[in-house]
DNA sequence: TATGAATGAGACTTCATTCAT
DNA sequence: GATGAATGAAGTCTCATTCAT
């Protein structure tokens, strides 16, 4: 009790540059994402962000060494939050489904990633221009989770074979889901379906060979 | 007979000034794409794209309003070239090809024209951020002009079909070819192979409803 | 008569931008000099100096690349102007003076042209920390001057020993001149006579060699 | 005795801080003047000084009120030392020796202080520039110390003579010899030559008045 | 006493576009 | 029509210094 107490007090007093920090890189992250998606990147100012984020402008640069700092960041923390979404996919209870239905839900998680990450599209959008390795790495990170899963749906691919199919996969999926999430909602739906049936009937015919 | 007369003067006046303007317009663009590919869009300046034009700022400025119109006109004379070749596979001659080897010259025919056009893609990569309404147009058209095709291809196709397919086919090659193109030789060739696969299959599946 | 007439008009209407630009550009130097006195280098700012001199930030930067080039061109303004009073000393009207009033008069053409350009010092204080390059050429321009103005003082000089000497002069007159005229009058006098005294004497021990 | 014991506890426990102190203002001082000298003292930053010298920024200000205080702090360091080597030239066993040995000696001596510390000029260059009230504190002590010894050499000078011929002695000695010491070994050691000659014969003319 | 994260005024500079010639 | 000097709003980023811990 009395420790609990202590350790409490201590955190109270260790922590809080730390945590205050934390809390202000997240929310310098949280409204740079809001303007740049609502100006694009180029319009939003450091000034502006800083403001919204409501720290002074120095202390932004505390963090960031410069504006493109600041979507690289962004960058990161989506490519780990899909990253993690796609990862799931590895778990015995996804691999043990039939191959459409592994692939309905594989397509319909990006499509839900998409759909609550509004910001994602935004933020990659200017990095596909500003920073195109940025961009990479972030794909090469789903590659490569990919690339670990197939062995365990069909154990005849080789190696290459493997990457192959791992990076038309992500950057079908990607590039297509990514699109679909800018349609209106209908026809948004129906190229979900259509993205289903394009990386289904791939993978089946890569089974058959 | 006069206004014939006065005409032909008037041509003759006329003309050459038109004949520079254009070569004048067409030497700005060249110049554009060249800046844009190597720098962006953002980065390049009206004034650099003028200078090494050899074409007066003031004079840049009377053929393009500014400085998107010229990205604009970039985007149009790409759109142009590349809807010509995807015409090609609406007539006859193609049609009646066995379905692989229509999807496999239909891919091929899109690589070689990436390669040939390194500028396009880099083009529509800034469209896409700097003016995401006009993005649309070079793709679209390509769309359209496969959905256009699909019916001849397989007449059940009601038109809802054909447009989700087009959309589809047209995003999935125009992305994962532009990816490849810019990958090492040995494995851009199997990612066009892949990507051949991967439409050739998906257009299969949807001839057996 | 007409022509002359004819002349002036074109004259008023083609020189217009040239002249323009060329008083801007010294009524620019002449402001930063002022401001350089008064403020130091590092505390102006060229906003203040575009301001005061009335033309447009960007007028400025169109002239001068940053702020340093400003410092620069004011630099080589000076030392065109001491070099071509140094000049004056390769006449034959100064060459036949007695040596001693020779030194005289050259010792006193540098104090009185520190005192009419009350800016040279300040604006090389700055110069010898931002720029020790662009004083060294500033020197080297004098001491080239006074390097081929020794001979005719005396033939024996070796091209090594004029050079030698010229620098030595050169930097000394220079620099103990340049002391003097931050000092008190009557003590600047007094220095005035002292470096006269030094250089005759040197002088003339290498004309007893 | 309790007092003394006391106080030798103190001494225990402060001096080390008291040492830790003063290997820390060194060590500051000493990478400061690195920086000043390799940056100039207008570019250094403070957070670099402190960095390099393994000491917090706070802790730096805790030694120095600002920056400007670094510098002074440098200037004193230098003064002194310059100065001990002068006062040499005070001593018995100097001033018996001929005045062009004496001489000879003395700008030679000054020669080796700035082979051995690079940074004294340019420590005293900043100076001028940044805090020219300062600035003559270091030349001014060297001055005083010369006007002591002159009338050694020659008791028929006034105190005004002495003074001027001092300020003479160390500014032309100081300036020349430190331009020397930035040039190719061959023309230095010339230089320091023709120092010797002009200060020796300076001197000279000023005996036989 | 020691520490170093936080501060924010303000400096320099760019560049799309215009319009007098 | 052609030209290119002129414009000035606004952006990014620095850094000496403080003061809460």
């Amino acid at each position: 009790m009395v420790e609990q107490a202590a350790s409490a007090i201590a955190r109270k007093w260790r922590k809080p540059k730390q945590a205050r920090s934390l809390e202000r890189v997240n929310r310098i992250l949280d409204v740079a994402e809001a303007i740049f998606i609502e100006q694009g990147y180029a319009a939003a100012t450091t000034k502006e962000i800083a403001a919204v984020a409501e720290v002074p402008i120095g202390t932004l640069y505390q963090f960031f060494p410069d504006k493109e700092a600041i979507l690289q960041a962004l960058a990161e923390r989506y490519s780990d939050l899909l990253d993690q979404q796609v990862q799931v996919f590895a778990t015995e209870a996804m691999l043990v489904l039939p191959l459409s239905e592994y692939v309905r839900r594989l397509v319909e998680g990006v499509d839900t990633f998409f759909l609550e990450n509004p910001g994602y599209r935004a933020v990659f959008v200017e990095i596909t221009t500003t920073m195109p390795e940025t961009e990479e790495a972030g794909d090469q990170q789903l590659i490569q989770t990919m690339t670990g899963i197939l062995p365990k749906l069909n154990s005849a691919f080789s190696p290459e074979d493997c990457e192959a199919i791992a990076f038309v996969l992500v950057k079908a999926i990607g590039n297509l889901i990514w699109i679909a999430s800018g349609q209106p909602p209908a026809f948004r739906q129906r190229l979900v379906q259509e993205t289903q049936k394009l990386c289904l009937n791939y993978l089946q015919s890569h089974f058959s060979d």
